[in-house]
RNA sequence: GGGGGUGUAGCUCAAUUUUGGUUAGAGCAUCGGACUGUCGAUCCGAAGGUUGCGGGUUCGAGUCCCGUCACCCUCGCCA
């Protein structure tokens, strides 16, 4: 139906006759003379009807509007120079029509389809198909399947195999809550969508596949985010005979690749690496932000000096020091407790450096040399500093100091957004204390650890200090993923899920499969998975990972285009053996 | 489950900060007309509203109060 696409014509081919295809991007109608700009994936191209060369088809064109489906046949002309268009590829070229033939009409949309749509994303989403012909949404839908091709290119170039693995799957009890699945054939019996292929990409290393990866499709029925879906998609990969070492620099290769294909931007290896203790000390979290300074400073000696109680009583006075930050309205400070307020915080301290000494604030808790002292502990002071302290627990002091880093560099314009700044956080913890103080594992139950520690663990003591070969990939501040070393001694995962509090009959019907396996000689392996969303969403600068999903939910994990989820018919419900309670 | 924000024409927004007052306005889109070079065309005109929904206060509610729904952000949650 068509010769060219509407991105490909240019001056070369003027003269030549040619078919094109396309909706209407805009129109423009001048009387005598008519234009339509035609679009496709590949780009526009303006067509031009005149009434001297034939009054019907002009007349025909003038009544096309926007989205109109239509296959032209016409002459390629070049544009007098006056009417060029610099800022269109196909600017020094336009179609003078000969035929229209083919015209589906289309109704007027429910938003117009530009180059960066203003209608709210529910209308969007209501309507996807449409938002996906925008711009903005071509370009995502289109880096994504460029990351996509370079993901397996370079797989494939590394002697990974890409292996399938099933997404009718088995509940676990462990981690995020499972989407489930009715068995029809099991009555009262159910399947889970799998939440990862955690388990599957160990098994494969039992199997001898040393090198795996997938594309991964993972589901977890836990509440939405901006960058985080119910159903969403992972970079999977598993190893044998590996150290961390080898892991990383896999992920690394791939990372520079990728950032390469998505952000035309040149990234070198090895990255950065930091201790999970180390991150949590100098930035309060443990996916630190390095693109700029305000790193958090251990004031609590000096702080205590002063007569201000609220210091004297803290278990540590966290600082921050940030350069121009006087320049913040009264209002803007009185605003930073609220902001960390969920972290803990009770109260932010503050206090600017002027000209000829301190102010604001709690700036006469600080009389010379207290002073000196104070500015000696942040490495100096300059005009125009200001100084926020945040007096908690340490653990308290350091979280919400790392927020407030994040807000004043925000605020005072320190994030350098071209840059990408990967990071390694290393030696994660192998336990963490849930909110009833009990032991969960901080990265999944399956990783190991020194086995210098096998004995404490085995006492029991001081369980959240043993450091596990887990690591996590950070860019920018955000998480892109998660990997670590498993353990592959059958007797040392027993170990751990005994810890964990796990009764034989539950490491049994949950895991019996699993531990089994290992049996059978399992080699030392380990892996990573990547969030391939957020991936995207980082490299390409954008707001949400739902750019980067065809068809996603929204919070409340509806979909806005069909109304699924929806109820069934109770024929459905019947040959499930289901019954759905009426009185909620 | 908790907190915050938003909800007015098909779309994006206004409607005198806190403070209720005549017929709820504008831009874009749509429809009609004009126009030979536009490219976000321009000009003239028209049509378009259950102010998310329900209740309340009031002589009078887009505006105040209560409830509810949807969307977004956030805490919890996400091994």
């Amino acid at each position: 139906m068509r010769t060219h696409t509407c991105g490909e014509l240019a001056a070369a081919g003027v003269g030549k006759k040619v078919k094109l295809c396309g909706w209407v991007a805009n129109w423009r109608d001048h009387g005598e003379i008519v234009f339509i700009d035609l679009r496709d994936r590949y780009g526009i191209t303006q067509l031009v009807f005149r009434m001297e060369n034939d009054k019907e088809l002009t007349g025909r064109a003038s009544k096309i509007r926007s989205e109109t489906v239509l296959a032209i046949t016409g002459t390629v002309a070049a544009r007098d120079k006056a009417n060029i268009n610099p800022d269109m590829p196909t600017g020094e070229i336009e179609i003078a029509v000969e035929s229209i033939d083919m015209e589906v009409p289309a109704e007027t949309p429910p938003f117009e389809v530009v180059d960066a749509p203003k209608a709210d994303e529910l209308v969007r989403l209501e309507h996807r198909y449409l938002d996906l012909r925008s711009k903005p949404m071509q370009e995502a839908t289109i880096a994504k399947h460029k990351v996509l091709q370079a993901t397996r290119r370079y797989f494939d170039g590394e002697d990974f195999l890409e292996i399938e693995t099933p997404v009718l799957w088995k509940s676990t009890p462990e981690g995020a809550r499972d989407y489930l699945v009715p068995a029809r054939k099991s009555p009262g019996r159910f399947f889970a969508l799998p939440q990862s292929p955690q388990m599957h990409k160990q098994l494969f290393m039992i199997s001898g596949f040393d090198r795996y990866f997938q594309i991964a499709r993972c589901f977890r029925d836990e509440d939405l985010r901006y960058d985080r879906q119910p159903e969403f998609t992972q970079i999977d990969i598993e190893m044998s005979f590996v150290s961390l070492e080898n892991i990383y620099s896999v992920l690394e290769g791939l990372m520079a690749e990728l950032t390469k294909v998505a952000a035309g931007k040149n990234v070198s290896a090895p990255f950065p690496r930091m201790t999970y203790n180390e991150a949590m000390e100098r930035y309060g979290t443990d996916k630190p932000d390095t693109r700029f300074g305000l790193e958090i400073v251990d004031a609590t000696n000096v702080a205590k000096k002063t007569e201000f109680k609220v210091f004297q009583n803290a278990g540590m006075v966290a600082g921050i020091r940030a350069p121009g930050g006087a320049a913040l309205s009264r209002k803007e400070i009185d605003a930073l407790p609220k902001a960390v307020a969920d972290t803990g915080a009770k109260g932010v301290a503050w206090l600017k450096k002027t000209a000829d000494g301190i102010s604001g604030g709690v700036s006469k808790f600080f009389p010379e040399p207290i002073r000196e002292e104070l500015f000696s502990v942040f490495g100096g002071a300059e005009e125009n500093d200001l100084f926020c302290f945040v007096a908690d627990s340490p653990k308290v002091a350091r979280a919400s100091s790392g927020v407030l880093r994040g807000l004043l560099a925000k605020r005072l314009g320190l994030i350098d957004e071209e840059v990408f700044n990967y990071l390694w956080v290393t030696d994660f913890p192998l336990f963490e204390e849930d909110d009833e103080g009990k032991l969960s594992p901080a990265h999944h139950p399956f990783t190991s650890f020194p086995t210098e520690y096998l004995e404490q663990l085995e006492r029991g003591e001081d369980l959240f200090s043993i450091p596990s070969h887990a690591a996590d990939l950070v860019l920018n501040g955000v998480e892109l993923g998660s990997g670590s070393i498993r353990i592959h001694d059958p007797a040392m995962q027993s170990r751990v899920f005994k810890a964990l509090g796990f009764s034989e009959q539950e490491l049994e019907d949950r895991f019996g499969f699993f531990l089994n396996a290992f049996r059978y000689g399992a080699p030392p392996h380990g892996g990573f998975a990547l969030g391939f969303d957020r991936v995207l969403m980082c490299l390409l600068g954008r707001e949400s990972i739902r750019d980067f999903i065809a068809f996603p939910k929204t919070t409340a994990a509806k979909c806005p285009l069909t109304g699924a989820p929806t109820s069934v018919s109770d024929q459905q419900l019947e040959e499930l053996r289901l019954k759905i309670r009426k009185d909620d």
